[in-house]
DNA sequence: CTTGAGCTTCCCATAATGGGAAGGTTTAAG
DNA sequence: CTTAAACCTTCCCATTATGGGAAGCTCAAG
């Protein structure tokens, strides 16, 4: 089958199948006659174990590991849980990030009243460094 | 003063206090003779502003509005809560994104053994969409 | 044969940060 | 006075992941 239909299959789209392709993360599609790529089914399940990996949060980098420990059959599963679970460190650190900035930006936007008014200690606390006062 | 010593101040890296000018983020910085940037301690200020905007996670079109109401002092507060409300929404929902894939890899990855054998309930778990099972 | 849909490659844009080059300036030491 | 280090200038490039759009070729149907 061609680009188009493996996208609706696997809902990547074919810009993005292209470029995994260049990136080495799906194997090189074989072309027909006039140039156009061609797949098979196989390549389907390839492309939704990397749309299922992308909406895990996995980076490229990481999916290309993933693609390769996937398809190697004797791959130690410690190989696949050290990726995973530096994903997980760093998912993490991400939520605390959001988490603090939504407790100050909380804190600061329930105290504005949000009218015609022009005191606003949302402004205020972004002009002074309140974040550690705001926290305690 | 010169740039270098203003990024010292401020926290703001020189190379991003020169990007920010040219995205009128902050004012244009008059310049020596030599065509050196000059800076006062009001500077110093604003750049604090737009790197605590930016430790909140403001996008650098907020900061831009955030700056230009900080400095009207006829600003309705009203304008200033939108902007900092539609930011919350988004880092909500940024927060449940990264929950729910916290959610899906920790299960995977606490069945996983993590050790010679090949067997992996995380590349499974990549393969097949699972996530709403998971999530039941 | 023409037309439209689908494919190809190549370039550009996004958002924010920063590295590095090539070259001018300032300052301090010799 | 000269020289070298440290600092400044602008300009280009890289990152991450996705996608828009152009120019041109191909395929299928009328």
């Amino acid at each position: 089958m061609n680009i188009g239909e493996v996208a609706e299959l696997s809902q990547v789209n074919s810009k993005m199948i292209r470029r995994y392709e260049e990136q080495g993360i799906i194997p090189k599609a074989g072309r027909s006659l006039s140039g156009y790529r061609q797949y098979t089914q196989k390549d389907v399940h390839v492309l939704r174990f990397v749309k299922r990996s992308r909406e895990l949060g996995f980076s490229m980098k990481d999916v290309k590991q993933l693609v390769s420990l996937w398809r190697n059959k004797n791959r130690p599963s410690s190989q696949v849980k050290s990726i995973a679970s530096k994903h997980i460190e760093e998912l993490e650190r991400k939520l605390q990030e959001i988490q603090s900035m939504l407790s100050t930006l909380k804190y600061l936007t329930n105290n504005c009243h949000g009218d015609q008014r022009p005191d606003c200690p949302i402004l205020e606390g972004l002009e002074f460094n309140k974040s550690k006062e705001l926290h305690l």
